[in-house]
DNA sequence: CTGAAGCTTCGACCCAGGTCGAAGCATAGG
DNA sequence: CCTATGCTTCGACCTGGGTCGAAGCTTCAG
């Protein structure tokens, strides 16, 4: 027997469904109340929506006094989920580009746990530019000047290769169908910018609002124009 | 506005679709009837069903005298399913291990147009041993030696390069749960399996049946134990 | 032309499952 | 205690959409 894929694709046809998992992408873990006015319904409908959920093993809960969080699964989710965008901004390619346009959404925002956008865009062809990545036609590996770079940011690689998740990965940006810069150190980056301040994430959104300041000290840093 | 990923991930949640799609990761182009016995719906069925894949970018149809053949859109629609197989074959681990197995299919299959299950996983990890890939926690690139190996082989690289489609590409083998290499040279290595008849492939079934000269010749190439 | 095979359209049936109001539990904080 | 907030369960309603029989349309083989 196959494994039954349509299970987990009726999980998120539902469009209450696919917008909770879509705002979980933020990688913050939400309230189940949250979540139901992301979804757009009541609470007792979110309440069964969210079950289903974590039965299916698409969402992680945890309880917290009279609250109660919800966050992607795995990794292997959000990745699904960047699949099903990327699909979704081609066929629907149209309507996106006519409809009410987000620029700060297309700009920079939060894939999961690292940078996505235009500016990841630009971040991760800036760094194969400058030979600390190599691209092999969508394969990603680091260099030793990247490693050595990036060691002097800080980035403790010893600490890094210990988890399983890959230090490289690209990930299809779907607003700007190029590849962007996902794995242990997109979260790095991501968490530096956060971190230092650069950047802010307004409530629930996956957009991320940069700091004038922000956006140069980044933008030196990394060597992007 | 958000590209509408529910509206995809519905037309992977009927189970009548989900199995066409399934049976369409073979890399065939199959007719309407003979999609209709794979999913188990009348005719009639079936055609409304595959208008719908179609009108969803999800299948591309070609007409051909009286017959219609169906193919998936894309790679990065191949893409998805294998996630999906990868989530589904996660949280049903029960059931496939207890279930009816496929030996054969865990064996070998076919995964859109390269090599999977246990052989290709073999394949992969022999190739990274030798030397002549890199695999850096799931990301992958042909070394130099790599290179000169396949270019010996007959591979041509210049053609390759010219495609959109990355040389090497990992894919996470749903049923051993380890990368095997997707890819244009995936597909080269499967292409040139079943030109030489190391093995066939049944109907519309995505197992690969290795004769035993074959398995032999295909092991002796690559090396493997 | 006739018949058969492949595919599609139409119509009618049927049901899984999404939705919310109302009520029920649990926790936090006086 | 009591009350407010967060979440869940129950029940009733309703609709989207999957299903097949029947009939129609097209292409191929004589």
């Amino acid at each position: 027997m196959q494994p039954d894929i349509s299970k987990i694709a009726r999980l998120v046809a539902e469009p209450a469904r696919a917008n909770m998992l879509l705002a979980l992408m933020s990688g913050k873990a939400l309230t189940a109340t949250e979540l139901s006015i992301e979804a757009g319904v009541t609470a007792q409908t979110a309440s069964t929506h969210l079950k289903k959920l974590v039965d299916g093993d698409l969402l992680i809960e945890r309880k917290q006094g009279r609250h109660k969080y919800f966050q992607l699964h795995d990794y292997e989710v959000a990745q699904l989920l960047e699949g099903l965008l990327t699909i979704a901004a081609d066929t629907q390619r149209t309507e996106v580009f006519t409809g009410p346009k987000e620029p700060r959404m297309r700009f920079a925002r939060v894939c999961y746990d690292h940078l996505a956008g235009e500016i990841a865009v630009d971040l991760y062809h800036s760094l194969v530019k400058n030979n600390f990545l190599i691209d092999a036609r969508g394969t990603t590996l680091l260099t030793d000047s990247g490693e050595n770079l990036f060691g002097m940011f800080g980035v403790d690689f010893q600490q890094l290769a210990q988890k399983k998740r890959p230090i490289c990965k690209t990930c299809l940006d779907w607003s700007e169908r190029r590849s962007h810069l996902a794995g242990g150190l997109g979260k790095w980056i991501l968490d530096e910018v956060l971190s230092k301040g650069w950047a802010r994430r307004e409530s629930s959104s996956r957009s991320l609002y940069f700091s004038n300041s922000g956006l140069v000290a980044f933008k030196s840093k990394y060597k992007l124009a």
